[in-house]
DNA sequence: TAGCCTTTGAAGTAG
DNA sequence: CTACTTCAAAGGCTA
């Protein structure tokens, strides 16, 4: 949890979060990482990993072909095309924003295990050990889709550059002045969500904390989106890239969406399936797509569900400073989708997956501390109005409860048009973290006092804290994770 | 082989 | 307006 131990670095309040995500009966978040670093990663690794899979820890040199040199080449030129158009800033010290060549991502779709006779090398997309060009966004290992919709050509870099239509809509006439991005900050970064390559990671604990490595710096930086107007049909690229926003209509995720059995060739060509526009990744998501293969490689891990527990700790150990890089990405991965794709909505994805008979609703009915209710009920989503201050989120809980704002831009109470971050993230001046105790699922936010629901911890103070926790489910031994919302 | 698991955040639906 | 659901990624697992 951000700022948990501030440490003094953290101008905006960090011994006053609000929020503490804490396993149960943990008292410091510290002490909780170091805990779990030493003794829960082995047993959830002991438990988890197969012996066979300690061979991805040594991940074999690579070894590039030709065509992935022709590659190398080819993406350097596009580079420094690209810098000599956009002005690309230069790579700073280090961590996120080490690397620079981050705009004008239309045309830095290219992935990093590009053949230029169309196919895309095995490893892309996976957690090899990938080269990377240097001077890369670190970012662009947040790579939304899988860059096996590629079937990069050289030729369509040149061939169908002008005469496909967009996906939806208009149609830019200056790519370069479309892509640039504000200056200043992470406004820098173009949201980056690169393709397939993926960091080389130390194999280390898996504690949380820790610093962004240097490796993250030499991811490439591609973006998940590629201008809106260059994209052909089936959210194909001009350049022959297809647009990671988009599913090709065919395998799997045609038959998610359509729910359709293969159709005869002929009829397939005849009416070529509606491509699938994904959801824009959120802040969480995109920091997933970071910091996975630093997970794998640390624990030999490959569960995703363990993976991301892990993952959605270690979200709450950053910093604010460090989770604001991730807010920021994700805005803008939104404000460019919303360009990309005017007319698309979430809600046109709804129903494309399809849910077992389970009823998962029952099973939060059954389990007094369940938490799915709990993230709804605590209006975790409920985004209704501005805070006055930062124009953030007024439905904040935490400025109900008269938190003070953690924007980092509500101290001179300047406006922000859009959130860099979430609802959740607001202070508050008094922060009584310690409570380990979670309320059931049907507590009430705004309850001022709650007795503690568990008699077995009945010699200690309850907790009159209102509560919002999350509980894992997984049969692996990770911590309980509580979130607390401490009330003023 | 499609869905589950697991995470957080955004956006949707239902009442 | 509130409460809740769905989807986004990922890959092993399971019915």
């Amino acid at each position: 949890m951000p700022q948990l131990n501030s440490g003094g670095g953290d101008d905006l309040g960090a011994n006053d979060e609000m929020i503490a995500f804490k396993d149960e009966g943990e008292q410091d978040e510290k002490i909780e990482e170091n805990a779990f670093t030493e003794g829960d990663l082995a047993d959830l690794k002991s438990s988890l990993v197969n012996e066979s899979e300690i061979s991805q820890n040594s991940h074999p040199p690579v070894v590039r072909t030709g065509h992935q040199e022709e590659q190398r080449v080819y993406e350097e030129k596009h580079r420094e095309h690209l810098e000599h158009l956009n002005d690309v800033p230069k790579p700073q010290d280090a961590g996120m924003y080490k690397a620079s060549t981050y705009s004008g991502y239309p045309f830095l779709m290219l992935p990093e295990h590009y053949h230029p006779n169309g196919q895309v090398s095995p490893s892309a997309n996976k957690v090899a050990v990938v080269q990377q060009p240097h001077g890369m966004h670190p970012l662009t290992s947040l790579l939304p889709y899988s860059n096996e919709h590629f079937n990069p050509s050289p030729s369509h870099l040149t061939s169908d550059m002008s005469q496909k239509p967009g996906v939806h809509r208009h149609q830019p006439h200056d790519l370069s002045s479309f892509y640039s991005l504000p200056s200043g900050g992470v406004g820098q970064i173009t949201p980056s969500m690169g393709w397939q390559s993926q960091p080389v990671y130390p194999l280390s604990s898996c504690g949380f904390r820790q610093p962004y490595s240097s490796s993250l710096a030499s991811n490439s930086s591609y973006s998940r989106f590629s201008h809106s107007l260059i994209m052909g049909p089936s959210g194909m690229h001009p350049t022959g890239i297809p647009h990671p926003a988009i599913v090709p209509s065919s395998g799997r995720q045609e038959h998610d969406q359509f729910d359709i059995k293969p159709h005869p060739e002929s009829k397939r060509e005849r009416e070529p399936k509606k491509p699938v526009i994904k959801k824009p990744l959120n802040a969480f998501m995109l920091y997933m797509k970071e910091m996975r293969a630093k997970v794998i490689a640390e624990c030999t891990l490959k569960e995703s569900a363990a993976i991301n527990q892990i993952l959605g700790r270690r979200w709450h150990a950053l910093t604010r400073e460090e989770q604001a890089k991730y807010y920021e990405l994700a805005r803008k991965e939104r404000q460019l989708h919303m360009q990309l794709y005017p007319s698309w909505s979430a809600r046109d994805n709804y129903g494309k997956k399809k849910r077992r008979k389970r009823d998962k609703q029952q099973d939060s009915a059954t389990d007094p501390g369940f938490p799915k209710k709990c993230r709804a009920r605590f209006g975790l989503n409920q985004q209704m109005d501005w805070c006055d201050p930062c124009r953030r989120k007024k439905k904040c809980i935490r400025y109900l409860q008269g938190g003070q704002c953690a924007s980092p831009n509500s101290s001179d109470g300047s406006a922000v048009d859009s959130p860099s971050f979430p609802i959740n993230h607001f202070i508050h001046p008094a922060s009584p973290l310690n409570c380990p105790f979670p309320l059931p699922s049907d507590s009430n936010l705004h309850a001022q006092t709650r007795k503690h629901p568990y008699p077995q911890h009945s010699t200690l103070s309850p907790c009159e804290h209102p509560i919002l926790f999350t509980r894992a489910k997984t049969t692996n031994t990770i911590h309980t994770s509580v979130v607390h919302i401490i009330k003023q």
